[in-house]
DNA sequence: AATAACACCAACCGCCAAAAC
DNA sequence: AGTTTTGGCGGTTGGTGTTAT
């Protein structure tokens, strides 16, 4: 005899959700906290499996997410935590407070990993171009070769529009004046989510903003100074390092380090990672490569 | 103008370890 | 101690928008 199951498997609705549901959703989190899941789809109605609504809240609704327009140093940091780590993109995204997971596996697949083969196709001899053996590309990788990256590519689609999301919840911060922080007040999800109570009125520029989680740079900065990866069980990520060394045994010197709170130096990665001119700086020399008429 | 091909990404699927019973 | 579910993860897919023909 174990748990009960977290829901009716029968009547689960897939697919996109609806402005409604998101409504539904963050209102319940907005009065019970993240976490807890299995009680989501019962206490809301909500015809989603658990697992969906924490999938949605991780991925989209949770406050400080930056969704699109990955910077230079961003996509630095991406490509040589990749080479680093492989495809942990959970540990990555630890390295990346505003971007989840899911965000850094989609955009590597989409832009980041055209880009460095066509770098890597630049930089070796013609009889090695097109080995692929120092980059882990998917078979299920389109082959066509086309070379225009929609970069600033828009979806009319609501569950992809950031927008469609602050008018939302605009709305449900309205209503609510302060966001329950019973769980981890210090922590980056629920700071956000303060702040976002006390601006999200202001306009639809300010909700991106503070969406974008740009205000709160500083923070997540000083939880990178401390190597410890971990956010709050407000529904951020969660690298557990035990979890994450059974997991990876590649890992060790980072999970070393997240296992030390007492303030640690900085790792060799850590500083690089750090050091917002090293990174962006080799994500520009590919791009000026990738300019290069004589590539095409 | 029609449509085929391509690109993007939200969401699902299956697996695993930990937790709950 | 054994069974079952949860939560988290990486891989993959399907829907939709864009571009090329």
């Amino acid at each position: 005899m174990g748990r009960p199951p977290c829901c009716d498997k029968v009547g689960i609705k897939k697919g996109p959700w609806t402005p409604e549901e998101d409504i539904i959703l963050v209102s319940y989190i907005q009065e019970h906290g993240p976490g807890n899941w299995r009680s989501v789809p019962t206490n809301t109605g909500l015809m989603r499996c658990s697992k969906s609504c924490r999938l949605r809240w991780t991925n989209y609704l949770r406050p400080g997410i930056k969704r699109g327009n990955f910077t230079p140093h961003e996509e630095g940091m991406i490509i040589h935590l990749q080479a680093l780590l492989g495809n942990k993109w959970a540990a990555i995204a630890s390295y990346l407070p505003q971007r989840t997971d899911n965000d850094i596996k989609n955009y590597w697949n989409t832009h980041l990993k055209k880009k460095l083969r066509k770098f890597q196709s630049a930089m070796e001899p013609p009889s090695m171009a097109g080995d692929e053996k120092s980059l882990d590309f998917a078979e299920s990788e389109t082959g066509a070769g086309s070379s225009n990256l929609k970069l600033n590519q828009t979806s009319s689609s609501y569950a992809s529009s950031t927008e469609n999301i602050s008018r939302l919840l605009q709305g449900w911060m309205r209503s609510s004046p302060k966001i329950n922080n019973n769980n981890n007040s210090d922590s980056i999800g629920s700071c956000s989510a303060a702040a976002n109570c006390d601006l999200i009125s202001h306009g639809d520029d300010q909700l991106e903003s503070i969406l974008s989680f740009e205000n709160m740079k500083d923070v997540a900065l000083m939880e990178k100074s401390t190597s410890k990866a971990t956010f709050q069980d407000s529904g951020e990520k969660i690298i557990n390092p035990e979890r994450k060394q059974k997991a990876d045994n590649n890992n060790n010197n980072i999970d070393d380090n997240n296992n030390n709170n007492s303030n640690p130096p900085l790792s060799f990665l850590e500083k690089w990672l750090l050091d917002e001119s090293s990174s962006a700086a080799q994500v520009e020399e590919i791009d000026q490569m990738m300019e290069l008429p004589s590539i095409f």
